[in-house]
Order: C-alpha cells, then sequence, then structure tokens
DNA sequence: AGCAAGAGTTCGCATACACGAATAAATTGC
DNA sequence: GCAATTTATTCGTGTATGCGAACTCTTGCT
C-alpha cells in the first residue's frame, strides 16, 4: 500500500468530524470549523486533501461521512486519548480538566504496541475518567440507556453518567463540574428547568447551582 | 515576548546538535545533517531559522554552538525522553529498542506538569534505562569518571555505565546489545583489540563475541 | 417568488519543512 | 600550494497547514 503517514492535524480532523456526528446527523464543514477554530477557506483545502487520501467523503448537501478507513482512524485516536487520560489521572494522579488537554496531545504519539500496554497496565478500562465508553472494549453493560441531562424533567434524580467528547473539550465546564464534584456516577437531582433563562438548576449533594442547558446538552445521565 | 511556540522538529534538531557537541568540539552542519538523515540544503535553511529565533549561533568556522535557549529546550527534550523511557521500561514492561523509538515520539508532547509527575512516580532516577543521566537530576556520584569501551587495553574487566545518547539511536545496535546481555552494570572483558580489523572481542558471562570499534566508542565503561 | 443568512469556494499569500541539482567555498592531504 | 574532498549555499519545487477578502451558492423563510 501507499502508506502515508497520516498527521496529527489529519487525526484531530478525523476525530473531530467522528465526534460531531455522534452528536449531529449531518457533520457540515461549518461545524467543523466552529470546533477546530479554523477558517472556512482551510476546511475546503483540508476536506479535499482528506478526501482525496479516502479518509472521508463529501455528499449530497455537503454532508461529511467518514469512510471505514477515517473511522478507523478516528476510533483509535480516541482509543488511545482515553487510555492515555486513564493513565493520567490513575497512575499519575492530574486532575480532570488538565488530563483532557495533555491527552490531547499525546494521543498522536501512541503506538499500538504503548497502547495495548496501557490498557493492560489500567486493567481495560471501559471508560475515560469522564465516563465516555473507550472504543474497542465491548459495551458490557448492553448499552444502558442514557439522555442528555437537559431532558430530565424537574424533580428528577438521575446519575450523571458522562460528559461527552463535546463536553470535554471545554476545560470551563470541566473545571466548573468538578469543583461542583458533578463527576460520573454523581447524583444530580433537577430542581428547576427554566429554558427561557437558558438555565436549569441542580443539586448535587447539599450543593445547589445552576447550569446552562447548552452544557447540560453535553453531560448524559442514566435513566433508571 | 514573541512566543513562537517550538516545533517538534525543531527540537530535534536542538537536541541532536546537543548530543552531538557532548561528543565532539565542533558540531559542523554536516554532522547534524547525518544524524537527523536530512539534505544540506535543508539544514542551511534550518539552522537560518533556529539561528533567528535565538536558539543558536553558527560562529566563525562554521561551529554550531546552541545559545543559553537553545540548551535550555535541549536539556528539557532530553529530560523528558529519558523519563518517558523509564516509564515505557519500567511501568509498561516495554523493551529498551523500542522504548528509545517510542520516547523519541512521546518526549514532544509532554509538559512541564506531566514531566514533574513523570519523576514523582518514578522516584527521581537519575539515569536513563541506558545508563544516561537525566539532565535536571544533580550527579550524586560527583561524576564517576568513565572512558570508551574502544579505549580499554587488552585483558581487562569494566563495568558498563551507558550508550550514549548517540549510540541509543541505533536501534540494531541496541538489540545486539541486549541479545548479549551487555547492559549498563554489565560486567565486561576485553579479550582483544584488533583496530586492523575495527574490531574488539568481548566476554560478557561466558558469552564471548565481538564488536565494532565504531560501536564500541558509543559505549562507556567505568574506570576502576 | 425573492431575498438574507449561512455555507462554501476561489484566490493570493505566508510559514515550516523537505528535496535535488548546480554551484561556491573551505579544508585537507600530499 | 594546488588538487581532491568535504561543506555550505542558492535556486526552483513540492506538500501540509493556515490566513483573509471577495465572491458565489443554497436554503430556508416570508
Amino acid at each position: 500500500m501507499e502508506h502515508a503517514r497520516i498527521s496529527p492535524t489529519a487525526e484531530d480532523y478525523l476525530r473531530t468530524i467522528y465526534v460531531l456526528g455522534e452528536d449531529m446527523q449531518p457533520v457540515i464543514a461549518a461545524r467543523v470549523a466552529d470546533e477546530m477554530s479554523v477558517s472556512p477557506s482551510t476546511m475546503v483545502v483540508t476536506l479535499r486533501r482528506l478526501q482525496g487520501q479516502g479518509y472521508l467523503k463529501v455528499e449530497r448537501r455537503k454532508e461529511i461521512h467518514l469512510t471505514a478507513k477515517g473511522r478507523r482512524v478516528a476510533e483509535g485516536i480516541l482509543r488511545r486519548h482515553f487510555l492515555t487520560e486513564r493513565l493520567l489521572t490513575d497512575v499519575l494522579g492530574m486532575d480532570w480538566v488538565k488530563a483532557h488537554q495533555e491527552a490531547h496531545r499525546l494521543e498522536h504519539a501512541i503506538s499500538a504496541e504503548v497502547e495495548e500496554r496501557l490498557a493492560k497496565l489500567l486493567n481495560h478500562p471501559a471508560t475515560c475518567p469522564h465516563g465516555n465508553p473507550i472504543p474497542g472494549v465491548e459495551n458490557d453493560n448492553g448499552a444502558k440507556k442514557s439522555s442528555p441531562l437537559n431532558l430530565v424533567p424537574e424533580g428528577r434524580e438521575v446519575v450523571l453518567q458522562r460528559i461527552t467528547e463535546g463536553g470535554e473539550r471545554d476545560s470551563r465546564l470541566l473545571g466548573f463540574m468538578q469543583d461542583h464534584e458533578l463527576v460520573p456516577g454523581a447524583k444530580v437531582t433537577v430542581l428547576e428547568v427554566a429554558p427561557s433563562l437558558g438555565i436549569m438548576n441542580l443539586k448535587v449533594g447539599r450543593d445547589e447551582f445552576a447550569l446552562g442547558i447548552e452544557a447540560a446538552k453535553k453531560l448524559r445521565v442514566l435513566d433508571r
């Protein structure tokens, strides 16, 4: 085969497209551009290049779809990302917020062998520290249904399952959550939902606070 | 300040220049080019750029000298390189040979904080798995004198101290050494030196074998 | 239907990194 | 001291990655 070593940058684009695809139907260049803080013109060129290398297809209606090859790359990167996060938090004792940023750099430098050894060392974790399932580990739980926090009705108590990858990127959100002990496994009570204010009031332990509805969309809770 | 984030490539150049400087007086562009497998024309451009950014100076006689700034970068990279090697060997159980290559990629992605946590986790090791001192750790041993293996006279038994960074790059040499248990701390007897053949015969344990003089230059042994 | 907002495209440009070929300069050996 | 060898430099190219400005589409809404 050709084997034109993929660049860190390309990996980032594919990863972003993959993650966006988990949250919305049609992934469109403008969304990716927002997410990656890149100009539209750069998007055009980059998408052309990635398409030429067989990582994705831009179909009618400008929808971006990863090919199997592209998906493989994206899942690999995510897997390494999550494993690295676990290494940073569980072994090196780093906090949540920083772990994500650090992992974002390290994930591009991890080989298949290190990835494997990492998985073994960490005892094949099923999720990253933010609760997201690590690709390649079988969902043993038969895919517990989870729903976005913003859809939980008032008065209900739920358990936080995970912060989606989209949420992980926002270090201020992560920091806020850490401060309020809003971590995977935490019991959250929805006190009040005020869509007109774009806000919902939550209670974790005895701590009550407000969270934007937009941010709440990035959190998943367990239906029980 | 300007603070134009240094690139992995630039880090590699500075690191190589630094390491070469430990073994030879005048570091010259051609040597760096050899070491990095890069064309002379690339060297010219790159040196100009690095000089412009204040990492080095090219002085009369074309000698390349790192500035304090350049030295700081090189030592940082080496430190992260060695710490990463230790992580890979000691914690992840990876062998010598691969550890070096992997570390070469990872070292560029490690932040100051991870570096610190790594050092703590590993208990502030003084050397890398190949025996090289880690920059930033004080030489407690008051700099034991070591000399290149090629200078050891016939019949003498010595202890291998380290494989220099220059030797670390050669994975075939590392593999050969690993196979013959020629590792830091190993007792080596010089059976015979045959300069005309470019070879010396060694004994480690009951294993006797020949090693090229050029390769022997990259190994340091303790004078005792 | 018609138009404004949003999305995409083109163009010119810039930087970092790399090559090879041709050439110029410096060193070294004899 | 000059020829041979080694080094360094120029020049033209090429790819990946990014920008902004100007322009053109789509599309959804009235």
